[in-house]
DNA sequence: TTGAAAGCGGTACCAT
DNA sequence: ATGGTACCGCTTTCAA
């Protein structure tokens, strides 16, 4: 089993095997010169006695952890996950180790996240909030250690960000459905009072109006950001308005959701329905039809922040705060345009 | 922006605000006795000053992290994200923070995990191996800290694990595709070097053998356990043996692949060829026609691992070694069986 | 009840 | 190049 606590070696086992000092057996193994036989006896000593450094000690030490945090709304969602990848593959470059907390988008959790960063756990903060309230912000300005927002903060908030461009991403949707002929354009929304779910709506709302269609309430619904609100939504919404020629979800969860209630209510995707979903997951080529779906640029995002979170904390001199944004393109699969019921057809377009 | 080092409150700060000794300051915080005056005075001053625990202090002090860790082959696959959840749940309740790490089914990287204990960054680990090799054993053997194995580990080895029945829901998928008239059983497995790879082949041939159908080894092909892999071995299946009217996928992702393929070559699933997949992740329910698969209890072994491990980081008196199972079940939906083309119907069998 | 002080396991400065 | 030692922040005896 486990060895027992106190039993593992320290650098002063070390020291005195090796018969030097806890100082010369810190300096070898960190690197740092020696002579050539003291070098030895410490590297064998320290091999031979399996020693590794205790992490917490470096820690407490050395005043950082060497662990950052990602904090999502919600680990479930695979769009998410893209991000936590590329995140993963920079803080690990990096030497640092990664935290993930999935706040169930509940803006006291994210606060809590925040806070955490006090206790000197973690060396920084890479946050994902869904909303961000005037509480966010004082913390955010209060935080106790490097914090990168991936979402959207006012201009006077001084803190390094990556935007998605939501509002163009569903404006490319709605003129690519558009475009294919859809007239009576449904929006399944996630809830009204997250930035995502504003930015969405207001693009789709601008892209209505600039292809001069207008613009009707009822075609509109608000829920949560999974494929069950989704369905269900989405039933409705055939349900008050059964004219309804195509769909615009504004997560690829919500349009799986979507895709289930055409198949129920008997339509076709995309011969009834057009359906177009956003984030460009896993999720858009598992289902049937292939998703056409908004690419936001989560894997760029995720990379990007995890970059400007380094490099704050790496940096000497304290760098300019960054806000990044990141291109939206839409990314064309089977479920809209005209060619229905085909293996998934790539066509990308800025 | 945030505080510089050596900016933050510690107990001294508090303990020179309250006019009191750092030892005062601890134990008022820490909920133990106090005379009310200066119970008052400390809680003030840390109030007021906005103090918060140097968590790496605290560890390195008390010979633990309150951090665990769980090491999954691949963070990408649903699967592990449902443990994920059910671990989260209990190890945050106990107290502990979760750390992840996609081990990327690199053994590497699996021992890396294993070895990492010893540095006390992490107060136990569950790992989900997908291979045991005899490295595999030694670290567990010589372990820095307790582990829990959600997977099969030999009987002499001395360690907490959790572990599904891969063989017999394998086996039941075959018998549920032979009761439903399949008789050209094709099985796309994922590497069959690995644990789950070996166990799922066996179910599928004991499957057969029961059925008193002939093994064809031409039905058997191994990849990955991803959609990539999936979608690839099924098109190479059909073009070999193009009366296969049945696959048995070793898991969910494998199946969606699958299906791809098959729509690919024009084929109608259930009517053609019926498709069972395995982990019963929410991808069963999102793919069409929705996936018939054997649930491993993921949720379940995700429990029953951080509760053996937090049992034993907890317990006084050293716990013995548990081995629990866990017992597959199939959940039939649409991709197999005669209720071809509905919506999801569940139907549960032991 | 309270304070002084000894560590926990390293790192880094300062002499030597 | 090396050893002695103060210190990171907190917890926990041990005396007073």
């Amino acid at each position: 089993m486990h060895s027992r606590p106190g039993t593992a070696p320290t650098i002063e086992t070390i020291a005195r095997h090796a018969g030097v000092s806890t100082a010369s057996v810190s300096r070898v193994l960190r690197g740092l010169g020696g002579r050539p036989d003291t070098v030895a006896r410490v590297r064998a000593a320290a091999t031979e006695l399996g020693y590794v450094p205790n992490a917490m000690a470096r820690s407490l030490r050395g005043g950082q952890s060497r662990q950052v945090t990602f904090a999502m709304p919600d680990i479930g969602n695979p769009v998410y996950i893209a991000m936590v990848r590329r995140i993963q593959q920079v803080v690990r470059a990096a030497g640092y180790r990664l935290l993930l907390h999935s706040t169930g988008a509940d803006p006291a959790e994210e606060l809590a996240a925040l806070r955490a960063l006090a206790d000197r756990h973690s060396d920084g903060l890479i946050l994902c909030p869904i909303r961000v309230t005037p509480a966010h912000l004082e913390e955010l300005a209060r935080s106790a250690a490097p914090v990168v927002v991936i979402g959207s903060v006012p201009e006077e908030v001084p803190v390094d960000s990556v935007r998605a461009d939501s509002v163009t991403g569903a404006e490319l949707a709605v003129r690519h459905l558009v475009a294919a002929g859809r007239r009576r354009i449904g929006l399944l929304n996630g809830p009204a009072d997250t930035v995502p779910g504003a930015a969405r709506h207001r693009g789709y709302e601008r892209g209505l109006e600039v292809c001069g269609l207008p613009h009707d309430p009822a075609l509109t619904s608000f829920g949560r950001f999974d494929a069950v609100s989704g369905e269900a939504a989405a039933r409705d919404l055939l349900a008050r308005v059964p004219g309804v020629d195509a769909l615009f979800c504004a997560n690829d969860l919500i349009a799986v959701g979507a895709l289930r209630a055409l198949r129920g209510t008997g339509r076709d995707v995309p011969a009834d329905v057009a359906v177009v979903g956003v984030d460009n997951t896993d999720l858009a080529e598992a289902c049937w039809p292939p998703l056409t779906s908004v690419d936001l640029g989560s894997q760029e995002r995720g990379r990007l922040a995890a970059e400007l979170l380094i490099a704050r904390l790496d940096a000497s001199g304290r760098p300019p705060v960054s806000r990044l944004a990141v291109q939206p393109r839409l990314v064309v699969r089977g479920s809209c345009g005209s060619t229905a019921g085909t293996t998934a057809t790539h066509k990308e377009m800025s």
